[in-house]
DNA sequence: CACGCGCTTTGATCTGTGTCAAAGCCGTCG
DNA sequence: CGACGGCTTTGACACAGATCAAAGCGCGTG
């Protein structure tokens, strides 16, 4: 196994590439679009790739903004959002380690993206992204199942947001929080919730007492309870699942 | 120019083949997946897709059903719809001629779809279309930014829903359906307007009574006009613009 | 460890849109 | 060409969730 570097490693024997350092480290590396890279593509990718660290709040684009750059978060929680001019927010979307970022994008943002949390990225130069999957069709082809994930995943989201009850929104977002977490290795059950009450009023398109209203209810009715630290118990998932679905 | 049918030519002068017929008569080509296509691919695709046409009001996929086939409207109007348990219904889209259907779905399609006027698709097998997908890496690059629309797409849908009063939510469905209308070569001033008031309001989170009253009121107001025929001629377009960002 | 600030919760009231009901319209079919 | 059936419009009223307002609460800071 290389201790060295091994992102200049340029051996000219393809096979014997080793795995770059910070993609080897990199805990997410399943999940994400590099999953299925042999060391060849990812020694590629990862000598386009760029780290940054964002401190929780930060603004990383804004929508409208020539969109230069993807990315791909490694660490922490990112909300993209769209606004109206009169300043009304709808959160389209929170993403996690493994998310790629920017898939929504032409020449401009097609939203604005900003942390939740102290958060990581890997940032590629689009130009240079679109060269890599060009020679990486492997690369072009996982890219395409994550954008039909996200697609089935809007779909759904504009199901609740047209049709569902408050209350049916609230128990949705929780099961949805704990399948997130569940699938990128964190606690499913106690579920952390990052994000502010206005976040989460922004993303199921209610207000902030409405949210707040709702969790009080869920937790008389015995169904969650609010620990600390942003942490919540899913007490009675069957009960949180049916509403979710009907009610 | 080739006048025999072309689909089976063999000759084995790669840019010699000939365009398909049916490809050679597809109004729409430019507009869909196939728009990046040589000769070559283009026979490809033409050998794998067999064309349908479906009445108005009729299924053509169930939400949960195995995946089997993808799709490209080449005429007509489909709508794609989720359901809740209890029949409140989400309408997620209104696909018009070169538009690609099933980008969403994995094993399942993620929702139902059904033809709102007469329509005509080009239906490909998923294994074979994936095959193809491999052999023409254009295709799939041509896919990705399609996939990279809709999601754009979904967004400006979530805003809508989460975010817009009825008066902005039937503002911003015209101006939309003029649009795409331009956009596909057909008539954007006097818009079609093929679909009923129930599934409209199904796919702006309404009622058909507040889709009705709103449109009467646009009406009153002077800023587009009902005509024979389903057409809605926007009488004020800049107003409506106004109204569909802001209010 | 007390202070202050921002976030969250709770309360009182309002309103846009939903619900229920009935009448109008229009194309179709006998 | 007249009556039927489904869609659309209009009306009266109800209600889920928004708005406005004021306490709580927790957490970082000095």
């Amino acid at each position: 196994m290389p201790t060295s570097e091994g992102r200049r490693d340029q051996s000219g024997l393809k096979d014997q590439v080793a795995i770059p350092q910070a993609c080897a480290a990199c805990g997410v590396r399943s999940l994400t679009v590099c999953a299925p890279l042999d060391n060849e593509a990812l020694a590629a990718v990862d000598a386009i790739a760029s780290r940054h660290t964002y401190e929780s709040g930060q603004n990383i684009f804004d929508e409208g903004e020539p969109s230069n750059h993807l990315f791909n978060v490694t660490q922490g929680t990112v909300k993209i959002y769209k606004l109206l001019a009169d300043g009304r927010r709808q959160v389209t979307g929170f993403l996690f380690a493994g998310d790629f970022l920017g898939l929504a994008s032409e020449a401009a943002y097609a939203y604005s993206a900003e942390t939740i949390t102290e958060a990581k990225v890997c940032r590629f130069r689009r130009g240079q992204l679109d060269e890599l999957l060009q020679r990486f069709p492997q690369m072009e082809r996982r890219l395409l199942v994550i954008a039909g994930h996200e697609l089935a995943e809007a779909q759904e989201q504009m199901l609740l947001l047209g049709r569902k009850t408050a209350k049916e929104r609230i128990a949705s977002f929780l099961l949805l929080l704990s399948r997130r977490a569940k699938q990128a290795g964190r606690s499913e059950d106690p579920v952390h919730v990052p994000m502010s009450r206005t976040d989460i009023a922004d993303y199921l398109g209610l207000t902030t007492e409405t949210v707040s209203r709702t969790f009080t209810k869920l937790k008389t009715q015995g169904l969650i309870q609010l620990k600390a630290g942003n942490m919540v118990a899913l007490s009675d998932r069957e009960a949180l699942a049916e509403i979710a679905e009907t009610d």
